[in-house]
RNA sequence: CGGGGCGUAGCGCAGUUGGUAGCGCAUCUGGUUUGGGACCAGAGGGUCGCUGGUUCGAGUCCAGUCGCCCCGACCA
């Protein structure tokens, strides 16, 4: 992509009530724009990272057996009100409306209902099971308070996917290959070091719930995490009796802020019964379909590293999520400088590397840096007439450490250690 | 939903005892610059959130209303 082509642009200013880290840097970057309170688009830059982190997701709930679908955000009320979550007191969160005939209906802040009123007209026999559907799905939900920039929104994308089994072990083998998953998929985006698998309350049919926390100073949850084992739990449950049956104390914890960036449960029957969904099983007996749902939101992930990877100058992407790989810098507008650019940009392109451009002739050299650092791409590479004479590459890492130079011929091969 | 703060040009702000709106950044034009957010000269851009009231006169005073932010409560 050529900057100068690129229709955002980045800001010296921002607007003054914007205070959360991740709004600020994304807003100024040009990733994303803010219509009202809690809603926001996600532009050019930002939109190429949010779908870098929902490539890494799908692939995983793919090799999960997940099978994609993309079911409705409005939303008849019917289903609701068979498990009695129609009404604004059960469930304070909905956006309603009505069409035209003045029949009212609302607009989707989850679909476990939808989806297992949508099942029941595919599963019948437990030869149907087991079954894992799963979205990237836009809810809608009616928060009274807006806040922390895009970590905390009234419409944003999720993954949710649910399990559909045959009977509690078949669900739990799921879970665990699931919370397995997630772990992988952390990792992946480039949060693993910091974030917990944490403990959480499990409802009526499961002991634990759990929750992928990342550490985060601006987070909104605490958690309290011992180090030694490895284990997580979260405020709502952490009191002594939890503690004690992974054989340690309340003491043998410390408490940390994070952000909650993913969620599984078991949701056993809650639906299957209200909704009626069952099966038959192998005798000809009449069983209820056992679920479980398991959610991450993209857009407060992408918020997430935003808050946890950056610094004073821009955003710091990790190299699988930044919204371009390669940022080459054109230092002047000689011919020389611009045809050497051009070169690099169309060896990177056609090196399946993805190459932002800053080709842009109006722009002097420390603006060019000072946006290169903000909207952070891993690898920067300066072109300039001095480095053309020397025949070589300037290669700088967001991430930090001196400048290197990299001989013109061996920049592939540089650039795939360096990216791959 | 409770508490606090704020709405004046795209953004950040100033605007005195009430007298008919200004600065910086950004934008446009011309020129000079080019290794860490350049400089000079010129230009355009605002029914002062909205509604009503007081007044000869309201950005300024009063009432209401809408919106935004922060803290808290809430958060399948």
């Amino acid at each position: 992509m050529k900057q100068s082509k690129l229709f955002t642009k980045t800001s010296k200013t921002l607007p003054k009530d914007e205070v959360s880290v991740n709004s600020q840097l994304l807003l100024k970057s040009g990733f994303i724009d803010k219509e009202m309170a809690g809603v926001y688009s996600y532009l050019p830059l930002g939109h190429r990272v949010l779908n870098k982190i929902i490539g890494v997701i799908r692939e995983e709930m793919n090799a999960i057996g997940g099978q994609e679908m993309l079911l409705t955000a409005l939303q008849s009320p019917a289903a609701w009100q068979a498990t009695d979550r129609w009404d604004d007191q059960k469930m304070d969160v909905w956006f309603k409306t009505e069409l035209k005939n003045g029949s009212t209906l609302g607009l989707a802040p989850t679909h476990e209902e939808p989806l297992t009123r949508l099942m029941k007209k595919f599963i019948s026999s437990y030869k149907d099971l087991p079954a894992f559907p799963y979205q990237f799905q836009t809810k809608f939900r009616n928060e009274t308070r807006a806040k922390s920039g895009i970590l905390r929104t009234r419409e944003f994308i999720m993954k949710d996917l649910y399990s559909f089994c045959r009977n509690q072990q078949e669900l739990d083998e799921y879970y665990e290959r699931a919370k397995a998953a997630y772990v992988k998929i952390f990792d992946r985006l480039g949060l693993g070091k910091i974030t917990y698998v944490t403990f959480a309350s499990g409802g009526t049919f499961s002991k634990f719930s759990h929750e992928f926390q990342t550490l985060c100073e601006y987070g909104e949850d605490i958690i309290y995490i011992n180090e030694e084992k490895n284990i997580a739990i979260n405020r709502e449950i952490f009191n002594e009796e939890i503690t004690k049956e992974f054989g340690l104390t309340m003491a043998d914890f410390v408490e940390k802020k994070a952000i909650e960036v993913g969620n599984i449960f078991k949701l056993g029957t809650k639906f299957s019964d209200s909704l009626e969904l069952n099966y038959v099983d192998e005798s000809g007996a009449k069983q209820p379909v056992i679920m479980g749902s398991y959610g991450i939101g993209p857009g407060r992930v992408m918020g997430t590293i935003v808050e946890t990877c950056n610094d004073e100058k821009g955003i710091i992407w990790p190299k699988h999520i930044a919204p371009y790989q390669v940022h080459i810098i054109s230092l002047g507008k000689d011919e020389a400088i611009m045809q050497e650019s051009e070169r690099l940009y169309n060896l990177l392109n056609a090196s399946n590397f993805e190459v932002l451009w800053d080709d842009r002739l109006t722009v002097n050299p420390g603006a060019k840096f000072a946006d290169s650092d903000l909207i952070g791409c891993p690898v920067r590479i300066t072109v300039s007439g001095k480095n053309i004479e020397n025949k070589q590459y300037e290669i700088k890492n967001r991430a930090g450490g001196d400048a290197k130079f990299v001989p013109q011929d061996q920049i592939i091969s540089f650039l795939t250690d360096e990216l791959k």
